[in-house]
RNA sequence: AGGCGGUUAGCUCAGUUGGUUAGAGCGUUACGUUGACAUCGUAGAGGUCACCAGUUCGAAUCUGGUACCGCCUACCA
């Protein structure tokens, strides 16, 4: 083995090995267990939240793997519909100055497939390089021909079972990419605005109840009033009920529109007066169907004024009625200018009554960054009611549980009123909607055309043209976990490894993702009894990982880390410019580089994978958010150094040494009972924590034990043995047994959560320990044996631990040197602390550096000496002229103190009657024995305080 | 406006049915390069668990309220 621990020169080999041997594979035998990868986007790259959760999964995959389980963790990436096709339109436009439209449909589907190829493969070779275990051979990509199968069949049931159907109906349309996009597309932003209030005449001569020959109306969006189609007030309202069937005649345009009753007027608010549009707001629209009228869109598919207006009544059919004439000077206009003009012109005709301030919520389209336009538009939709009535049941149920639970009331709050699912985009990229029209518009959904025209009897005259649109993109994600097993055919791998056992997710695409694939999946999928099958058991759902001073990563914000920087480092200027260099606000990047520089002067230095993921383990908690401490990184690569130089130590004392590996008598010491035994109580507790998903524990548990005792004190202990001429071969023997041993099965309860350096020692020390197998990933998984329990060797190690810790406090209190050896002098010994002394004095002569130590016979005089308490035990520094009598004194006096407040609270809480009464027995022993051990302790305190003093 | 969550050491985080003398990593103080490891060792310091009230023999933990922070949903005509 090298010298020092050097990450990159065993993490690169490794990952190559296992994946040529093909052990990321199921194995086919044992119980299944399997998780389906949440499928990046295939134009993305591996960020914090990728690595988080990659990682834990990996954790989990490799923990049943070991255990035997029949182990899937399915792999692949997500066609992204928009974001590729935006990905590939930049990119012909930089290299050949074309649009897609230059293109045409097919050749520019063709050239994402092309780019796809090319650069679609960065994130899952990032992947590789966090060693995640996933089966390579069945990746699957959302647009592959075996899914578009299952896409397009889910279509057709879904069609045929009434639960899909066409409308012309408002939707979130994104005027700069041309799509309707779903409500979760949309991202509300607080904006300042203006509240306009608008006066509107009154026809026929009417007046108000306050004798007034107008109304006034207010809104945040004067341009829309092209298309208001009526005027609501509450049927309550004395000021205008008498209104109410009576007409306006809308400013600008001179149509007459009606004056409606309905509730959603709220007489407390603005004016109590409500201008309708039904196709460009999504409550009127509510409003207009409630109260008959009609809907006239004024925008094109820009969002612009249109040339003419369309009308249209609330079933979507053409409204011929109505004028739909526009004023001349506001045609094709862009909206925003619109409203300037529509405001003045407002201004101008005497109408516009005041202009306030006002702070409201602005639609944006998450990837265009554009404000969204309700349009009216025709689209096709999920009709989900029914589909979420079973999903919420599987969640009442406990069929599928959320980890941490809170998250539950999240996915039923989003359910409880969920809405109909806008499912098809206007977008090249993406699965086509089979479905086919006639020249009559009349709509055929099926397979394919020859389908088509079979089913419904249509000739070769008949002229079809397919549906323009593609679905959207999280419809073919939701059916993730049965799309990726060959469904629609009944495959062995779909009765293997569905339902699936956990689902590792963010809770931002709760919604999104997870709650249409639990309605999907239980829509399609049923158990051999036709129950609804679940898409997985469990969703552990995670935090965001924010940066150290707890903001959201973006690249916007210049505070992106990248895992890949973290496991391999990177210099200051290369990171700066990653940060700076290709900005879409380029005036950001000086602040930005100033920030970099400040935050990390040197950089960022290598990690490693083992310890980035050993440090999202340590912190993946409660599925809350996380800031992100470089520190804590730095303190995990310390804690691979650690164990490579343990290993390294255990190497050297057992390497071409017998360790006994042959079933040769051996003879275990104290040390190596109680270590074993401490051993089996870590797998324990690592083996409930990863059943409870708590893997910040499972990895407190391996440090604690790694660190703190096997290195902290094993290691130590099986020096003087072997160090130790005079010690039997058997003594010897067993210490290197149990050295390699232990260190064999730390590798492998490790390996799930570290698995390269695991690998790496592990390869070297399994013939030390008589271990065969080609790999840890697939030795077995350390079970813990009660039976190797030891109480007894534990409490004697507490013991020699309590000893030697005393003495090294002696020797800080008293400025003695670490290498100073000391007589030590022991008083107050009971038999049992004999028999540990007998049994252990190598160990403590060697590990507290002593020159002698002896017992005192009870009628034997003690000389002045410093003292500490090991139960009742004292252990005694005689002073000579080497301990300073003040400073002891002083140390001795920080001791009284502590224990005379000990023994006051515990006096305290005795000598309370009802505590006594009330409180279990065991409880109340536990306080008396506290209480007796301070006394004595205080006592002894005392008298060496006293006698020191009267020197 | 409603819902959910958070507030524990200088920083990042644990704390599992109320019994704790509240823990870890990093940072910090002092000392120390003896043969696994200075990416280290040894010994320390550091918290009235946001605040108030209640339940209880006993509260970081349970109940009610307050403050601040965050997220989600809705509204803002």
């Amino acid at each position: 083995m090298e010298k020092t621990y050097n990450p990159s020169a065993i993490e690169g080999t490794w990952y190559k090995t296992w994946e040529e041997k093909g052990y990321f594979a199921p194995s086919g035998e044992g119980t299944p267990y399997s998780i389906m990868i949440p499928p990046p986007n295939v134009t993305g790259s591996l960020h914090m939240g990728h690595a988080f959760q990659d990682s834990i999964m990996d954790a989990f995959i490799r923990y049943k793997r070991m255990k035997g389980f029949n182990t899937l963790w399915q792999v692949g990436t997500d066609h992204a519909g928009i974001a590729t096709q935006m990905v590939v339109e930049r990119k012909i436009m930089a290299e050949e100055g074309k649009t897609r439209h230059d293109y045409g449909r097919e050749a520019f589907t063709d050239k994402i497939w092309e780019w796809k190829e090319e650069s679609g493969g960065t994130i899952t070779s990032q992947l590789r390089r966090l060693g995640a275990s996933v089966d390579w051979e069945t990746e699957r990509f959302t647009m592959d021909d075996g899914f578009y199968k299952a896409v397009q069949e889910v279509f057709i049931r879904l069609y045929e079972d009434g639960l899909i159907y066409r409308g012309k109906r408002l939707v979130n349309w994104d005027p700069k990419l041309h799509t309707a996009i779903s409500d979760l597309e949309v991202e509300s932003q607080e904006k300042q605005g203006n509240m306009w209030y608008l006066r509107y005449p009154l026809a026929d001569g009417e007046t108000t109840g306050e004798g007034k020959d107008y109304i006034v109306v207010a809104t945040t969006r004067p341009e829309t009033m092209l298309g208001d189609t009526g005027v609501a007030v509450n049927p309550e309202d004395p000021r205008y009920k008498n209104l109410i069937g009576k007409d306006i005649i809308l400013p600008l345009v001179g149509r007459r529109i009606p004056i409606v009753g309905d509730e959603h007027a709220d007489m407390e608010k603005g004016t109590g007066c409500v201008k309708i549009t039904p196709a460009h707001d999504f409550n009127d629209n509510e409003v207009g169907k409630r109260c008959g009228l009609p809907m006239i869109n004024i925008m094109t598919l820009n969002g612009d004024i249109r040339d003419q207006a369309e009308a249209f009544n609330m079933d979507g059919s053409v409204n011929a009625d109505i004028d739909t004439t526009i004023p001349e000077q506001f045609r094709g206009l862009e909206r925003f200018e619109a409203r300037k003009q529509i405001v003045a012109a407002f201004e101008e005709a005497g109408l516009l009554v005041k202009i306030d301030d006002h702070t409201l919520m602005v639609p944006y389209g998450d990837r265009s960054g554009v404000v969204i336009e309700p349009l009216l538009t025709d689209q096709w939709f999920v009709r989900t009611a029914p589909l979420a009535k079973e999903a919420i049941r599987a969640v009442e149920d406990g069929d599928i549980q959320f980890v941490p639970k809170q998250y539950e009331n999240m996915y039923f709050s989003w359910m409880r009123d969920i809405q109909d699912w806008c499912i098809s985009r206007q977008l090249w990229w993406g699965h086509r909607i089979p479905a086919w029209y006639d020249n009559s518009g009349k709509v055929y959904v099926g397979r394919n055309e020859a389908e088509v025209r079979e089913k419904n009897g249509l000739g070769a005259d008949v002229e079809l043209r397919q549906d323009n649109d593609v679905l959207d993109t999280w419809f073919s994600s939701g059916l993730w976990t049965f799309g990726t097993q060959g469904w629609p055919e009944q495959t062995e791998r779909l009765k293997t490894f569905h339902p699936t056992d956990v689902l590792v997710t963010g809770f931002d695409i709760i919604f999104f993702w997870v709650a249409r694939m639990i309605m999907m999946t239980m829509h399609f999928i049923k158990d051999e009894n036709g129950k609804p099958q679940v898409p997985f058991k469990y969703v552990y759902v995670t935090g965001l990982i924010r940066d150290e001073n707890g903001v959201k990563m973006s690249k916007t914000k210049g505070n992106v880390l990248d895992p890949l920087d973290m496991i391999d480092g990177i210099d200051l200027e290369d990171l700066v410019e990653k940060r700076t260099g290709n900005m879409m606000q380029p005036q950001l990047a000086q602040k930005i580089e100033k920030q970099t520089r400040k935050t990390y002067p040197e950089g960022i230095t290598p990690h490693g994978t083992d310890a980035l993921r050993y440090t999202l383990y340590s912190l993946a908690s409660t599925g809350r958010d996380i800031n992100w401490d470089m520190k804590r990184l730095e303190g995990n690569r310390n804690f691979c150094n650690k164990i490579w130089n343990a290993a390294n130590y255990v190497l050297m004392m057992t390497e071409g040494k017998d360790c006994g590996q042959g079933g040769v008598d051996v003879e275990l010491t104290l040390a190596d009972k109680w270590i074993i035994s401490e051993l089996q109580r870590v797998e324990a507790q690592v083996a409930k924590n990863m059943d409870d998903f708590r893997l910040d524990h499972a990895s407190q548990n391996l440090y604690d034990f790694i660190w703190n005792e096997y290195c902290a004190w094993y290691l130590e202990l099986s020096k003087p043995v072997l160090w130790d001429e005079n010690a039997s071969e058997e003594r010897k023997r067993g210490t290197r047994r149990t050295l390699v041993r232990v260190l064999e099965s730390i590798c492998r309860i490790l390996h799930p959560f570290m698995p390269y350096i695991t690998e790496e020692i592990w390869q070297q020390i399994k013939p030390l320990a008589g271990v065969e197998g080609d790999t840890i990933m697939l030795a077995a998984y350390p079970v813990a044996d009660e039976s190797k329990i030891d109480a007894q060797a534990e409490s004697d190690i507490t013991w020699l631990k309590g000893f030697i810790t005393g003495i090294r406090n002696i020797r800080a209190e008293m400025n003695l040197g670490p290498n100073k050896p000391l007589d030590v002098i022991l008083r107050n010994t009971s038999e049992e602390d004999l028999r540990r002394l007998e049994e252990n004095s190598s160990f403590l002569i060697s590990l507290a550096k002593l020159s002698n130590l002896t017992a005192l016979k009870s009628d034997e005089e003690a000389p002045m000496s410093a003292t500490q308490l090991v139960g009742e035990m004292e252990v005694l520094v005689p002073m000579a002229d080497l301990i300073d009598k003040d400073k002891e004194i002083a140390r001795l006096g920080k001791e009284v103190e502590k224990l005379q407040k000990e023994v006051a609270r515990f006096e305290g809480k005795l000598s309370n009657e009802k505590f006594v009464s009330s409180a279990p027995a065991a409880v109340i022993e536990k306080e008396r024995t506290k209480l007796a051990d301070a006394q004595t302790a205080l006592k002894k305190m005392e008298e060496q305080m006293a006698a020191i003093k009267a020197l």
